[in-house]
RNA sequence: GGCGUCGUAGCUCAGCUGGUAGAGCAGAGGACUGAAAAUCCUUGUGUCACUGGUUCAAUUCCAGUCGAUGCCA
């Protein structure tokens, strides 16, 4: 069976963009289902933080990958993957387009062109390398990453240690070297893509983050992240609204300076997030609240 | 009103005894294959408040003006 005649449409764009709003007005349009790919908004416990579609929302249009997970469950890209075609593949049947809306350009990128397939971390392993990285700093892993894969080595950020932990992980559980095993193999998906980014300009997004914090807080994530508190060394809430409140907590910062944090964060995430997709080419651009026009874009790519 | 202190990058401030300035933060640009709202890299020319004076040379010394602030009245 052949589904080549799909059509998953991508919305992506930055945080307060207005991708939520969106999307919900396409899929009334074109009568369909809402895919998330905001790698936060997974999280149940996490809901004014994350900016989560509303109670409301949720309600009138079908949303998958929206508070699906607990904060205590481990997850990542690749299962991500897996369970976006395992259910697109149920939907597309009934659906001759789909929506996939959000802001987490990696997990887009697994779902458009395959992440390749590596074995699970392994839980003990990454605690040993993280505890020499506490204790030693970045230079062991430079040596040791050098010594097991020579060629990935010339080409990583050797200051991200980010980076370095990982290549190490998979080097030292599969004994091969981490380069030989990202073969970045392009896939095949049998239904077609089309991505539709969103941008305003750079002040209007600022001020939209801002006033979007002010309302997080009136509307509870005070409380929301006390509740979470305890659970702040899960890496689901190593987050921009959440993180900022722990260390007041904790008696580091006012309560004032961390709200003031929180915006500073959310503007360098949204410009993170421009950086990453302004470079992918696939991308045409709408201003959020052209909704016909991304429609009638859409329609035309789906006559095809 | 008197005396003192201060006025340097969007913000907070460094600049010893004169040779036209430099940090942190913010901002900007970039990277990105199982932590990705994560992680990391690059990036600092601005009438040194204003007006005069001294000097080969003044952000730096002197005088005045304006502004801020403190103490005394």
């Amino acid at each position: 069976m052949t589904t080549d005649d799909r059509l998953l449409v991508i919305i992506a764009g930055p945080t307060a963009v207005g991708k939520t709003s969106a999307v919900i007005s396409l899929a009334g349009l074109f009568n369909t289902e809402i895919f998330s790919a905001d790698s936060r908004q997974f999280y149940r416990e996490m809901k004014i933080g994350t900016a989560a579609p509303s109670p409301g929302e949720m309600a009138s249009v079908k949303h998958h990958f929206v508070h699906h997970l607990s904060i205590s469950e481990p997850y990542n890209v690749s299962r991500y993957e897996e369970d976006v075609l395992a259910l697109a593949g149920k939907l597309f049947p009934e659906h001759p387009v789909l929506l996939m809306a959000g802001g987490s350009g990696l997990y887009i990128n697994a779902v458009c062109h395959g992440i390749d397939q590596l074995p699970d971390p392994d839980p003990e392993i990454r605690r040993q390398l993280k505890e020499t990285f506490t204790a030693s700093g970045i230079e062991p892993l430079r040596r040791e990453l050098t010594l097991l894969d020579p060629e990935y080595a010339r080409h990583v950020d050797l200051a991200n240690p980010a980076r370095l932990l990982r290549a190490l992980e998979v080097c030292r559980a599969t004994g091969l070297p981490y380069s030989r095993l990202r073969t970045s193999r392009p896939v095949h998906r049998n239904f077609r893509i089309l991505k539709v980014g969103l941008e305003l300009p750079r002040e209007e997004l600022y001020e939209r983050i801002n006033g979007r914090v002010d309302a997080m807080m009136q509307a509870g994530l005070f409380e929301e992240a006390l509740a979470l508190y305890p659970f702040r060394h899960l890496n689901a809430l190593n987050t921009v609204g959440y993180k900022e409140l722990f260390d007041h907590f904790e008696g580091l910062t006012t309560l004032e300076h961390a709200v003031d944090k929180i915006r500073i964060h959310s503007r360098r995430y949204a410009k993170r997030q421009m950086t990453w997709f302004r470079s992918d080419q696939e991308i045409t651009w709408f201003h959020p609240q052209e909704v016909e026009k991304m429609a009638e874009f859409i329609r035309r790519n789906n006559q095809d």
